[in-house]
DNA sequence: GTTGACTCTCACGTAGCGGCAGGCGGGAGC
DNA sequence: GCTCCCGCCTGCCGCTACGTGAGAGTCAAC
């Protein structure tokens, strides 16, 4: 089986000058031509084209993937292995960058300003220890910024506006339930954390029962977002978290 | 509070020279200069940036970034959400590349070869439908094909042999308690079940009970998986399948 | 007031192609 | 045999998103 340029472009998704662009480096050379110049790639040709498609999509430079690809101690099992570590490494990062959203999406619901090593500490990888001293002495005392932060950051959008009176009405009522003795797990609590997930859904994200556990817990470790729910009223981080829990749980 | 190039560059983990850049474009041009000439960004500045590397880590180019930043019509909520979904979206590609790869992965463990189309489908998005017929006539009678390579494509490092001879002897003894009569969610059939995800684990991948009930529903769903269980004995497919999810609904 | 870390502005270099020009090859139809 | 068009060839210039100095000014500490 010999396929020209174009044949291989088309079934491996990239152009002709793509390929061309391999030979002219080395990494992909067709194993011949034809008498007019023509180039001819064979199925070891493809195979050879799927590794290095690959291992670009991993965002590898071309001049590793030579490397990589060439080197004669690895066997195709291994660079499968390799390839599906690469792509869990991946999967974990999209997900804390997700998770990270998540929780700049509640702390602009809440009016909560972030610290700006927060803002960025999903990009980085430094190490969260030593850098706190060093940050605290840098931008100053981190509480008094975040109280000052607090008090200035507003949205003004009119469709924030009718979010915020929604999201007011439904503390009121949460409050209310949980002034009234009912305990987190009766119907009227869990009725109200199952709001609470349709307010994020309709105005934020889908937000899943499992997502909205994960709030619930953040809930209870962030104290930024403690303290939000503790203004409205003592004790209701606790008793939305665990009325969010026990919905979830009856949901499943 | 006012930050220098040095200290915007190292919080949010990018260099002065991308800073440079990004001000020479325009996309993100530091508020103000001290009387020396030198950027003082502020939070505002900081805000912007982190917009501008969420983007650009989700792929945009910079020119398309200042646009999406600059659309007066978006609020940071809108940023937020795009951010989420964007994500959401990749994670989802990510987790199709990941089951390519362990689709892969099983096919070469059994000396399965793949087609070429087969080969590149986890880059392109082509319509299967359609593609089929044009690929039926392109690359010839498939089955023919793959017939081929089955019994061309041959591993010979030694480890590889060890494990096919791990192999094998499992598969014995898993014939031997399918022809026992014992049934597959016997303590006997639950454990060589279990085998098969350790020896998945040992020589290829982390296999969870999740992805192993993957691959146990790919043996059924494939029929090139479901011919290689048939050649050792025949309903060993099915039995296989049946076991692997007795095992890991025991194990969860 | 000197040192060393930091900053500035050119300005050229690099990776991974995209895209076009100018010319040849090949098979289908006339 | 001739033409036509499509696909292939080899340069070669352009683009993005910076990296990497060079050469010179600046800032804070000792």
């Amino acid at each position: 089986m010999a396929y020209t340029v174009g044949q291989v472009a088309k079934v491996a998704g990239v152009t002709v000058r793509t390929l061309h662009h391999y030979d002219e480096i080395g990494l992909l050379s067709p194993s011949g031509r034809t008498s007019a110049g023509y180039r001819r790639y064979d199925d070891a040709d493809l195979q050879r084209l799927q590794l290095v498609l690959y291992y670009r999509e991993l965002g590898f430079p071309l001049e590793e993937i030579t490397a990589i690809i060439d080197d004669p101690a690895a066997d195709p099992a291994a660079h499968l292995r390799r390839q599906h570590d690469l792509l869990t490494v991946r999967l974990k990062r999209l997900q804390e960058m997700v998770t990270a959203i998540e929780f700049a999406m509640e702390a602009s619901k809440m009016n909560i300003q972030l610290t700006p090593e927060e803002r960025f500490e999903v990009f980085g990888d430094f190490d969260p220890e030593e850098h706190q001293a060093e940050a605290e002495q840098r931008w100053g005392d981190t509480d008094a910024y975040r109280e000052s932060n607090r008090r200035v950051a507003r949205y003004s959008k009119e469709d924030w506006l009718r979010n915020k009176a929604e999201n007011e009405e439904w503390g009121r009522r949460m409050v209310a339930v949980m002034a009234s003795g009912a305990s987190a797990d009766s119907p009227e609590a869990m009725e109200l954390a199952e709001e609470h997930r349709q307010l994020i859904s309709r105005w934020f994200y889908e937000c899943s029962y499992e997502m909205q556990t994960g709030l619930a817990d953040m809930y209870l470790a962030d104290e930024r977002f403690t303290a939000y729910f503790e203004n409205i009223a003592e004790g209701l981080a606790a008793y939305l978290h665990e009325a969010i829990h026990a919905n979830a749980i009856s949901r499943a």
